[in-house]
DNA sequence: TTTATTGCAAATTATTTGCACATCA
DNA sequence: TGATGTGCAAATAATTTGCAATAAA
């Protein structure tokens, strides 16, 4: 998805493509993956320190509003940002001691899903929370070796 | 778990029964379920409105560190609070729509956390954050009849 | 008595909002 | 030009913390 794009969806909606708009996108491909809001806020000022942090949360929501870039629900540390992928948005892991979270295969929870749906009804949105859980090297290596991303639980 | 109960563990650890955390767990007993903080604060408050709100936060950690309660991460809202209840901890799902919380099995994640360890070694919690999508009633009746819960994504 | 715990108030942190001014099409 | 969008500063909201006073054991 080229800003051009973007610029053509905005305009479709009355909206416009402006400075801080391309900064955001610019930094979140930059970046790559998913991006916490903190994260996305530093990037943007290394693009360009003009821009202000609330017109990053702004355009976040605008862009989301697009569907130009979706957010996912961390249990601990908030809330991350990425760009859309298509149908392709993966599921992701959250690692309950250092932090970090992981990729995992789109269809993890498809089977599931068909479950639940039969039956309660209740329609998943895989992608739309990390699971929770530790990731090999914490549960390796205990405590003791791991980065940590993020400080303590809750 | 009786009050009594927990109450001796806490000695075991140097730590005392006091009126607060007495107001909590009866609070949490009460209400039963998973009780968002705000909701638990508000509960201790018919217990006892003495008890002052960060009591009700540092009593969560403390009866957190003892075990005696659980928390989990949701997406949107926050952090819910229950009695651990042994091994039984369901998962649950969050409807973003109504942001109302339903329990599901307690293994109905077991198959992925399996497959989850083997493929990466990233050992899941499934009780630990809420799945997201949306209820049935939701779903069905779109966005008109559900009650509001929780206001907006993200 | 002694020391863990509490209430209070202030500090933090993260996000949102009102508004006058800037800017995009 | 004329509406949309931005920077700024103040408002919210939720949780945490320092500290003197209180209360368990």
């Amino acid at each position: 998805m080229l800003l051009q794009d973007v610029a053509v969806r905005l305009r479709a909606r009355g909206e416009r493509m402006t400075g801080p708009r391309r900064a955001v996108l610019t930094a979140l491909v930059r970046h790559g993956g998913h991006v916490l809001a903190a994260e996305v806020v530093e990037a943007v000022a290394d693009v360009d320190p003009s821009v202000h942090r609330a017109s990053v949360y702004r355009t976040l929501e605008t862009l989301s509003d697009l569907g130009v870039v979706q957010h996912l629900h961390l249990g601990h540390g908030g809330t991350a940002y990425h760009l859309s992928d298509g149908d392709h948005h993966h599921v992701h892991a959250q690692c309950q001691v250092c932090g970090g979270v992981e990729d995992l295969p789109a269809d993890l929870l498809d089977t599931v899903a068909e479950q639940v749906v039969l039956r309660s009804g209740f329609v998943l949105d895989p992608g739309h929370v990390a699971l929770s859980g530790t990731c090999r090297a914490c549960a390796t290596h205990g405590s003791s070796s791991a980065t940590r991303h993020h400080t303590r639980e809750p």
